[in-house]
DNA sequence: TTAATATATGAACAAATGCTCATATATTCA
DNA sequence: TGAATATATGAGCATTTGTTCATATATTAA
């Protein structure tokens, strides 16, 4: 079996039956792109910790500011990045801007992500 | 910037009490970096598409960057970067190199990606 | 109105990233 | 042994990204 593999290898390059069994079965294009977009923003250390944050409760850009140690501008730059992906959403009140997690998944795929990486200690 | 972030935040004290609660409840942050980083892995479509195909069965770098239509030197890169993060594993066959997914964890993360993704449809 | 404050944003720049190309390594077969 | 094949990798380059800085907008209060 392993011998037919290695042959069809040899010949044509790649494993035709195997490969359209894949192609058969991998998710739509577009959905795989926004996933890894979505995970694109989850993949900054800022914004991981924004999302961290808000996951306890709501908080103002001044108050993100302070807890990440960062100035007011690049926290609020990124804010935005998390906003127009959708993974928060604003409240005002005042002059004063309340972010928030926009949606429960986003705890949720955290959580899983967290397990995955304490699994090594 | 420290002394304006000081002045401005700490002294006209937007929400104290609400700063000093998140802070508690904060996970450590050596772990929010690592999932930063294990996210950021996963936020690049090349990347993301063969998590996916992996997620459906072992494939070689050859079968791969047919299916993906790129070349064996691009996917091969980003199977390096895969592996070091150990997302992947490999296995030697002669000359060919089969990879599979190193972690069920994976696999959940990525459904549970989509599930959120799909919800806006 | 004017001053103060909270947030937002455009430009610029350095750092990181992903690909290509050339080349190296490893394995099989003639 | 040497040719062919599968994969790996370093260098170079163009693109993307995250921050800072300066400035703009919006809201409150004097």
């Amino acid at each position: 079996m392993n011998k037919e593999r290695f042959d069809v290898c040899e010949v044509s390059t790649i494993h035709d039956d195997v490969l359209s069994r894949v192609r058969e079965k991998m998710p739509p294009e577009e959905p795989v792109y926004e996933v890894s977009e979505l995970f694109k923003v989850f993949g900054d250390s800022t914004r991981s910790r924004i999302i961290c944050a808000l996951n306890i409760e709501e908080l103002c850009v001044c108050d993100l500011a302070a807890l990440l140690n960062m100035s007011h501008s690049a926290v609020s730059h990124q804010l935005r990045i998390l906003k127009v992906s959708r993974i928060v959403k604003s409240r005002k009140e005042g002059r004063v801007v309340y972010y928030s997690l926009d949606d429960a998944h986003i705890g949720k795929i955290f959580a899983m992500a967290f397990e995955h990486v304490m699994e090594r200690f």
